[in-house]
RNA sequence: GCCGCUAUCGUCUAGGGGUCAGGACACGUGGUUCUCAGCCACGGGACCGGGGUUCGAAUCCCCGUAGCGGUACCA
């Protein structure tokens, strides 16, 4: 078995064509067989060195690797179209001298005008032939002379083109509905279907599983691989990825790329399994699979048939199943870069610091559904302003009364005596001897600790926040994080603050204002 | 217009002549004696319409309808 995945190298690589890549993956992975990459180069205006670039990347880490390709090479190489020019010209004449084909010179304005009349009479808008009975040599002549001219293949009348869809069962069209296709441009590159005819064909490749907006050019290419005498490949036809308005999914939908996902903060493991399970079930009720068991499982023919919205949401589900399972050291080195970005480290973070990120990693990988939110989730960690939670009138409400200014009081005091509270039993302790002193319970008591230390009246569980600010103080500045506010120090700006302010929740300096 | 593909909760889907039509996401309620998130429990929620075939149809057939794709010297 040998399969492919073709992107042609003119954007990003869109989550679209990576359930086609991953689908052909899979099945040659399941069963021993080759996937191969080529790249369709032949739009030369579209095709860009830095798309090719950027695809492989994405590919790579998405852990889609390839036996054959560009890079790597193979057996039946070159890999890209743009190399290849030679291998289709040289079939395009054979089907002339065949009778297979022939040249066409009508010019675009020609069959633009053409097309126009055929649909306002409501005729399929098929090539007139015009140029289907131009006597050989004298079209070999014209074209000698340096008149332009593209290839077309004579498509057979009256006939009809049953293929058997892997994933949909027999699929029949009537050739009458296929024009005389263009095999080769008059610039002399070919047209697509003939390039992946021809590419397919002396690639050797088995199965082509691609998506349903290819299931019409199927009848056509399977007309060229009969003319060229190749063998044809059994034909796979996976149903489009949708927006939640049931149209194509496109950038106005949001992310649509594979770059796009990464940089939210998706893990490469995550995607592949939501993308797959959107169209293929295993048959029970699996939700989460591993790469290597799905390829076990897949099958084509558990593939649906109807096209499927793709739900963000869901995708955000699978991805904090497979962040609740990473080792915390791969989280660290994830979320790093995002720390820097929102400003928390000052340069890389080096070793210490990632065994830090490390060890407070539980702090964010249960509560976040991507990467790009864990600066989100430990901003507490970094940033401390006692006047900014005064100035919240709900939050001032709460702690400036009684119970909550007792409390505050309280543990001031006695983080003023305590080590630094680097592990939950710590903290806890030290919570319980607020309780005794202050009476406060519940809500009561941590809410206002929760106030004082973090500023913040929501945010991570205190057990786990806590140490965390705690442990961060001391770190060797080689951690390169930027300085982290003790518990102690918090908890004693937040009552000089308090103090500054009177106890009735209204600022201190309105009258001065007014 | 013509050709083709498709049709089960809002979404992803399982099932497939007799089922309480199952699961997941999302949503709602409750719990997790600090909050948000998470997690756990419970709950509401679907077979596009019409005709056949059949004792029986969501399931098979036909016809509609709707959505999607194609109809290029784009890929």
């Amino acid at each position: 078995m040998r399969v492919r995945f073709a992107p042609s190298p003119t954007g990003h690589l869109h989550i679209g064509n990576v359930r086609t890549a991953l689908f052909n993956w899979l099945l040659a992975r399941g069963n021993g067989g080759v996937f191969l990459l080529r790249i369709e180069d032949t739009d030369a205006e579209r095709s860009t060195a830095e798309s090719e670039t950027t695809i492989l990347l994405d590919l790579r880490w998405l852990g889609l690797d390839w036996d054959e390709g560009p890079d790597v090479g193979g057996p039946v190489g070159p890999y890209r179209q743009s190399e290849r020019l030679g291998k289709y010209q040289s079939r395009a004449r054979v089907l002339i001298e065949q009778g297979r084909a022939y040249y066409c010179f009508c010019t675009p304005e020609q069959l633009e005008a053409e097309r126009n009349e055929a649909l306002a009479k409501s005729l399929p808008p098929k090539y007139s032939r015009r140029c289907a009975s131009i006597d050989p040599a004298e079209a070999k002549k014209r074209v000698a002379a340096g008149e332009p001219a593209a290839v077309r293949f004579r498509t057979p009348d009256n006939r009809e083109i049953t293929f058997t869809d892997l994933v949909r069962g027999d699929i029949t069209f009537h050739t009458d509905v296929i024009g005389d296709q263009v095999l080769q441009r008059s610039d002399g590159y070919p047209a697509y279907n003939f390039a992946v005819v021809v590419d397919d064909g002396l690639m050797g490749v088995t199965h082509v599983i691609r998506g349903e907006d290819h299931i019409s050019n199927t009848p056509r290419q399977l007309l060229i691989y009969e003319a060229l005498a190749f063998p044809p490949p059994r034909f796979g036809h996976v149903a489009m990825v949708l927006g939640p308005d049931h149209t194509r999914l496109s950038k106005r939908h949001g992310a649509t790329s594979v770059d796009e996902f990464r940089e939210k903060g998706y893990l490469p493991e995550a995607l592949l399994n939501y993308l797959a399970l959107l169209s293929w079930s295993p048959g029970d009720d699996r939700e989460i699979m591993p790469l290597a068991e799905m390829a076990q499982r897949f099958r084509l023919s558990d593939v649906g048939h109807s096209a499927s919205v793709f739900d963000e949401e869901k995708l955000a589900w699978v991805n904090r199943h497979y962040l609740k399972e990473a080792p915390p050291g791969r989280l660290a080195a994830l979320a790093a870069p995002y720390l820097e970005r929102a400003g928390y480290t000052r340069g890389l973070l080096g070793p210490v610091g990632l065994g830090y990120l490390s060890s407070i990693a539980p702090l964010f990988s249960t509560s976040v559904d991507r990467l790009a939110q864990v600066p989100g989730r430990l901003r507490q960690l970094f940033e401390f302003s006692p006047a900014a939670a005064l100035a919240q009138p709900e939050l001032r409400a709460e702690i400036a009364g009684g119970g909550g200014r007792q409390v505050i009081s309280a543990l001031a005091a006695e983080l003023d005596k305590s080590p630094r509270l680097v592990d939950r039993e710590t903290f806890r302790a030290l919570a319980n001897r607020v309780k005794q002193q202050t009476g406060q319970k519940g809500r009561g008591l941590f809410h206002p600790i929760r106030v004082a230390l973090t500023g913040a009246g929501d945010g991570p569980e205190l057990d786990l926040l806590v140490p965390a600010i705690d442990r961060g103080v001391d770190l060797d500045p080689a951690a390169s994080f930027i300085p982290i506010a003790g518990c102690r120090e918090r908890a004693a700006a937040f009552v000089a603050a308090l103090n500054a302010s009177p106890p009735d929740g209204r600022d201190p300096h309105a009258d001065l204002r007014n």
